[in-house]
Order: structure tokens, then C-alpha cells, then sequence
DNA sequence: TTCACGCGCAACCCGATGGTTGCACAATAG
DNA sequence: CTATTGTGCAACCATCGGGTTGCGCGTGAA
């Protein structure tokens, strides 16, 4: 599944899609919940909060990372893990666009998300 | 175990994870996509400009109404879908949750999915 | 009544995926 | 140097899930 977010045609598909892929999971939702509170984070420390290894945990944080969501950097023998929440306003914007004319508060937020 | 109704991030993460799921399927995007041009639609319809079977359509039906997204009416001999997209609020609350403390366009939806 | 259409259910296939264990390697601590 | 800690990679397993075919039933048209 490699997805880079660019803006081509189709493309904000393609990102919303990777970005839903992404947060389908349970586990990969409390990676990124944990990841929104400490704001970086090693795969060894969250899986010492989490019921799965770190191996599973280093996994779901590729994942993320192949959708844009989140960015790791290496610092001496560990690796830093932090949250680049850009791409949740492609998928935003693939659900308002869907739903904005059914459901009025998705309308009212439909210029919001460009600026 | 706590179960926050509303405001609890593990309340609505239950129903943002559903929205997240159902919508991580291209497929099942594509259904909703066309759902929001045509108002309603029927699953042979469906399945006639999508690339799959009619039962795979209904299927993807079922698991986006599983999530809440649609709703299917029987008409005679037909079943008509449509969109509910109502469920779409609470993903995007997850998300802006999520990723409001990065992300400054997050951090200015804030308040506005509530009202 | 007869027939075609639309639908739901069930079985089946197979690739994707979450999770595990095991191991080899890099980097800090003693 | 040695021990420890943190990673990354690979193999392996079990389940999930998207898709298909096949069948039986209800409904509407001829």
C-alpha cells in the first residue's frame, strides 16, 4: 500500500483511503491516542502500555507511517515516534465532501478545511 | 468499566472506528461516492456501474449500514439505499481530537462539530 | 397463471493482515 | 571488553474479509 499524499486527481482519495485504512484498526487507534498525548513516544514504551509486543506495535507505527500519520527519528539507539495528524484533513475533506449534503453540520464546515 | 456517552474518547471511538472501517474499502467508498450523487439507489443498480456482483454490493451495503452510514428501504420488489452520513460527525470528532494540538486547521474546527 | 426480475442467504476460495516467536545487529552502561 | 537495552527483519500461524457462484423465494409484469 504505498501512498504518497500528493494533490493529484484522485489522489485526496487516495490519501482519505490510506488514512481510513490506517485508523480501521483498534490497536493502531490507541497508537495514535497515546502518540496524541505524550507527543513522541518509542515502540518499546507503548508496547509496555499496550496488550501486544513491540514487534506488533513497530508494525502498526509502519503502517501509520505509510499513510502520513506518523514520522519516526532515530535518536542514538532508540527510535522517537510522533504524530503528523496532516493527512486526517484529506480524509475530512473525502467525508464532507460525501455527506455535506445530507447532514448539515457537514455542510456548514465546507470551505473550512482549505484554510 | 466507564462508558462516557458523549464527550468520552473511548465512547466515540467505537462508532468513528465503524465509520473507519467501513470506509477504508475503495469499493465501499466508490458506493458511497455514487450514494451521494444519486440521493438512492438500488444494490442491481449498483452493481451494474461498479466492477463486482450484485452480492458483493449488498454486502458492502450491509457493512456500511453496519456502521450507520446507510439505510435500506424496501419498495415493492426493490430495496432502495441511501446515505445516513450522521455517523461521519463522530469519526471527524475522533480525528480532530486526535490531531488538534499538531495540526493548527484541526485545532480551528475544534468547537464547530458539536453545534 | 406464467415468467422474469430483484433480492437474501449460504458455501467456498484466497489474498491480506494482525499477532507471535526467534534472531542478528547497533548503541549505551558498567 | 562485557552486559544490557532497543531495533529491525524474517518466518510462521490464524483469522478476517472481499469476491464469486449457486440456489430458493417473493414480487411485479405479460
Amino acid at each position: 500500500m504505498r501512498v504518497e499524499p500528493q494533490r493529484g486527481p484522485g489522489g485526496r482519495d487516495d490519501a482519505a483511503g490510506a488514512v481510513f485504512a490506517a485508523l480501521a484498526d483498534p490497536t493502531r487507534r490507541q497508537v495514535v491516542r497515546a502518540l496524541a498525548e505524550r507527543e513522541t513516544v518509542t515502540a518499546s514504551a507503548l508496547a509496555g502500555e499496550l496488550p501486544v509486543t513491540r514487534q506488533a506495535v513497530a508494525k502498526h507505527l509502519a503502517a501509520l507511517g505509510e499513510a502520513g500519520l506518523v514520522a519516526g527519528e532515530r535518536a542514538g539507539r532508540e527510535t522517537r515516534y510522533r504524530l503528523t495528524p496532516g493527512p486526517l484533513t484529506d480524509a475530512m475533506a473525502w467525508m464532507v465532501d460525501a455527506g455535506a449534503r445530507w447532514d448539515e453540520r457537514l455542510a456548514r464546515l465546507q470551505g473550512r478545511l482549505g484554510g
